[in-house]
RNA sequence: GGGCGCAUAGCUCAGUGGGAGAGCGCUCGCUUCACACGCGAGAGGUCCCUGGUUCGAGCCCAGGUGCGCCCA
């Protein structure tokens, strides 16, 4: 209680730290491992890159994730938020490629073996950054067991993956096109590219037919030229029909190409004849593949072009090949025509640069296979997709899935567990490295490639349980329940922990799947670092620097203020409900605010009640004892937010379970309840003692209810008001129904009308706020409510009926009038422009209901009771027009 | 090229067939014995446009415009 007598305001700063170290050494966080996952409730993170620190998602996602963690806790259920990082091969070896090259090293330089080393260093160093950040956030996760990808169970279960999926052949090797990364040097998958709409030339040049004629290509990219071996058209395209067959000169070089006939091609794209390049473009590839034509690779994996581009341009880059091209064509006379031409490009979602479609010798994997039962999963509602929409952007994907190439020419990840022979030319797929040879006993050579980091990372939920052990943590929390992410990583993680984990533990891997909202820069553009759009989450918990796109407007930006965790929490919350969102400082301010309010409340209550010379705090139970109007209208109230806040967290609407409860906070409990009951308080007596059980029963309630959203605040007060042990390992609030109380509740909402206009009627009269005005209520239904209408509305009631005074004035309220007794001190006059306002209002409402009224066929087809509720809207707003 | 979503107050957003709402901002008032991160009262809207369904449309349907995202 003194803790709380001095301070008028919540200092989050002052409580979150010491509350943190509580709720962590408590071991509430950390579930011990026993029975079977169906009564458990486990929810696997995920996983951060392990050098990357939190940003705003994550601050959201872990939001998100902890309401679900902690509701279910309270809700008696074992529950375990499994806890990890990603060694995210490229994003980490990029990092300190940089750092080498800002030493002016490099990873070629150094060698393999010590910059795996170095990035181990690197790790040690940054990583677990972000895993002390989401203890900032509250993030109730199991922080005592903590797993990595890259550490040595999780590295056995990605071989034993690799190595089982390889016996069933679904991973092999090949060469394929494949994009190409010069930025890293490495292939990369097709969800790592990312499109770009350009505008380049487009090209139209002429090759020779055989014979006599031509041709006429049109191309953007005429250094893929020097490696066409086919020209093409449609086969229904009649113009060309006596072209296929014959034979095109490829300019430059000389090579005789088959004019042959696909129906990739559009006849409507430039002259609807098409060069060939299978080994530069992925569906000339494809048409390479399907005509059995050769392919010819032009361009090599440093990006210049090779010896089989011919002399002039082996060893040039790819623009510079361009212009070479170009110039030899256009001194033939073969440029016929050039334009600029909008189209999209490939870009490398990793190092950003143009992506070099070519053919390499990669691994893949084979996923039409491994899609069906996850498409059955989805569709049969084994696997739920939250919200609905995206159910079908997952089906539709998986339906036209292709191979994924997995491997990777990184040195940063899981080595693919393949060991080559060079003495007999096998090639050995292994569990554990063999020492030599099986076949003829020749030394071995590990595969250099690493795996796709999204290879290990699709096999999170069951690989940080121990699988392919059969673990007591694997049997308590396998499957989890939910998988909360952005929708950016549906198909790069989601889909693929499905397919994986149906595959290799035979249950999809989580029951929901909840995508939440992404939350945009106040300009509509996405938050990111390297945009200057992007923010720190600690920034808003303990103040930080405001990028001038957050600005408020001042010059410079500054920072913004420390708002504590609850307040960003419940901001983040309550900002996440349709898909795309702005970020919204607002909300976190709302946020601090309801935290304020509700520390003020219960800091209110606490001080009223201790100053009771006859009530004890110690030894006072806190229980609902509906006496009076408003107390029952309270307990009712209560019960109602309490099934309204589990059904909103249950149906993962966050936002609504946030505004829903900022709302009863301040539109119920403060505003009305703590005003119309504070007079018991201060009257002391048997009164203050009842009363004081049902507000602190009141608060506990409301402080249990809202712990989910904002757990500090609600933790500090759960100590103060005397609840027992941690707030965070409390039971989850029951509704009672029979606290329910509709004629309350009726009597209540009344009341709070009458009271509102009353207020305006005295704002309109110029009465002073402090000023008692004489007034009689000729209203019904104010019977038990009367009183708290006079304190709330500074009314002094006049005794007796009837008799007294002549009325000078009447406000009109739900039920009849307020009759005021005295003009004194009232500008009544003042009063007029607002009669005359509500008298124009209620004319036109009159108006418009008498017509719906007159209207036959609405009397006819609209249902009864709503014709019957405008019968008697018109009927009271008549009563109003009277009144005035 | 295909698909999805959005358009409501100055700003950020609720509102899925029956009297247009919240927070912030703005105006006016308030040392009302919890809170100025507060309290009370106000001003402010062609619910993007056009057409349709319906007794009745912000809400349902069609078309259009603008913006965003995903896939190819």
């Amino acid at each position: 209680m003194d803790a709380l007598a001095g301070r008028a305001r919540f200092d989050p700063a002052e409580v979150e730290a010491g509350i943190i170290a509580r709720w962590i050494q408590s071991g509430l966080f950390h579930p011990e491992p026993g029975g079977d996952s169906a009564d458990a409730y486990a929810i696997a993170i995920p996983p951060p890159n392990v050098t990357g620190s939190l940003h705003m998602g994550h601050a959201l996602n872990g939001s998100v994730q902890d309401v679900l963690v902690r509701y279910h806790r309270m809700r008696g259920i074992r529950t375990k938020w499994i806890l990890g990082t990603d060694h995210a091969g490229i994003a980490t070896q990029m990092q300190v490629e940089k750092a080498l090259r800002a030493e002016g090293s490099s990873r070629r330089e150094i060698g393999r073996e010590a910059f795996v080393e170095r990035v181990w260093e690197w790790r040690e160093h940054y990583g677990g950054t972000i895993v002390e950040q989401l203890k900032r956030l509250g993030a109730s996760c199991d922080y005592s067991e903590e797993r990595f990808t890259l550490d040595e169970p999780y590295a056995r279960a990605v071989a034993e993956v690799f190595v089982a999926l390889h016996e069933k052949g679904l991973i092999y090797r090949d060469r394929y096109i494949v994009n190409w990364d010069p930025g890293t040097r490495s292939a990369i998958s097709d969800l790592e590219v990312e499109e770009r709409e350009e505008t380049d030339t487009l090209y139209s040049i002429r090759y020779d037919l055989d014979g006599g004629g031509s041709v006429t290509i049109a191309t953007v990219r005429p250094e893929t030229m020097l490696g066409d071996t086919a020209v093409a058209v449609n086969p229904e395209d009649a113009r060309y029909g006596d072209l296929v067959g014959r034979t095109a000169i490829l300019p430059l070089i000389g090579r005789r190409l088959p004019v042959i006939a696909d129906d990739y091609v559009k006849s409507d794209f430039g002259t609807g004849q098409l060069k060939i390049t299978p080994a530069h473009d992925p569906n000339d590839f494809e048409i390479g593949r399907r005509h059995g034509l050769p392919q010819v690779s032009v361009i090599g994996e440093d990006g210049r072009m090779t010896a089989e581009a011919g002399a002039p341009y082996a060893g040039l880059t790819v623009m510079e090949a361009r212009a070479a091209v170009i110039a030899a064509l256009e001194a033939e006379g073969r440029v016929v025509g050039s334009e600029p031409y909008l189209h999209s490009v490939p870009y490398s979602h990793r190092s950003g640069e143009r992506i070099e479609p070519l053919i390499s010798l990669q691994w893949f994997m084979r996923m039409d296979e491994l899609a069906r039962p996850a498409i059955e999963a989805v569709q049969s509602g084994a696997v739920r997709i939250v919200p609905e929409s995206q159910r079908k952007v997952y089906l539709e994907w998986m339906a036209e899935i292709r191979p994924w190439c997995i491997s990777r020419q990184l040195w940063w990840g899981h080595r693919l567990p393949v060991y080559y022979c060079d003495s007999c030319g096998g090639e050995h797929v292994a569990r554990l490295a063999p020492q030599s040879c099986p076949e003829c006993g020749g030394a071995l050579r590990q595969e250099e490639d690493v795996l796709d980091t999204w290879f290990s990372s699709a096999l999170w939920p069951f690989a940080t349980l121990g699988w392919p052990e059969d673990t007591p943590q694997l049997r308590a929390f396998y499957p989890t329940n939910v998988l909360s992410t952005a929708r950016d990583i549906l198909f790069l993680w989601v889909a693929r922990m499905i397919m994986m984990g149906i595959e290799l533990t035979g249950r999809p891997p989580f029951r929901d799947v909840y995508i939440h909202a992404i939350i945009q820069a106040p300009d509509g553009r996405r938050m990111s670092k390297s945009l200057g759009t992007g923010i720190d989450p600690l920034g808003l918990i303990d103040g930080g620097p405001r990028p001038p796109v957050f600005g408020d407007g001042s010059h410079p930006p500054g920072s913004f203020p420390a708002y504590g965790a609850d307040a960003l929490r419940w901001g983040l919350l309550s900002m996440a409900s349709s898909q795309d969102v702005r970020f919204s400082e607002e909300r976190i301010a709302q946020g601090q605010a309801l935290s304020n309010k509700l520390y003020n409340a219960v800091r209110f209550a606490l001080t009223r009640i201790d100053e009771q010379p006859e009530v004890d705090l110690q030894s006072l139970c806190p229980q609902p004892l509906p006496l009076t109007v408003e107390d029952r209208w309270m307990l009712s109230r209560l019960q109602r937010i309490t099934v309204q806040t589990t059904a909103m967290i249950e149906g993962y609407d966050f936002s609504h379970a946030a505004l829903g409860l900022y709302d009863f906070v301040y539109g119920e409990l403060c505003d009305w309840y703590i005003e119309m009951s504070k007079h018991r308080l201060a009257a002391g007596g048997e009164g203050a003692r009842e009363l004081a059980a049902t507000l602190l029963h009141v608060l506990r309630h409301t402080v249990a209810l809202a712990h989910p959203i904002i757990p500090f605040v609600t933790e500090e007060l759960w100590g103060h008001l005397g609840g027992e042990g941690l707030l965070a390992g409390a039971e989850w609030p029951r509704p009672a129904d029979e606290l329910i109380d509709e004629e309350a509740e009726r009597q209540v909402s009344r009341v709070i009308e009458a009271v509102t206009l009353v207020r305006g009627w005295r704002d309109s009269v110029a009465a002073r706020p402090g000023q008692l005005v004489p007034a009689r209520i000729a209203a019904e239904g104010y019977e038990e409510t009367g009183a708290a209408l006079a304190r709330l509305a500074r009314l002094e009631l006049a005794s007796g009926n009837g008799a007294g005074p002549v009325p000078v004035a009447a406000v009109s309220v739900p039920g009849g009038t307020i009759e005021v007794l005295s003009e004194d001190g009232l500008d009544l006059h003042a009063a007029q422009r607002r009669r005359e306002a509500e008298s124009a209002r209620l004319a036109t409402e009159i108006e418009r209901v008498q017509a719906k009224l007159a209207n036959e066929r609405f009397v006819q087809r609209a249902p009864d009771a709503v014709v019957q509720a405008e019968r008697e809207k018109l009927a009271r707003l008549q009563g109003e027009m009277e009144a005035l």
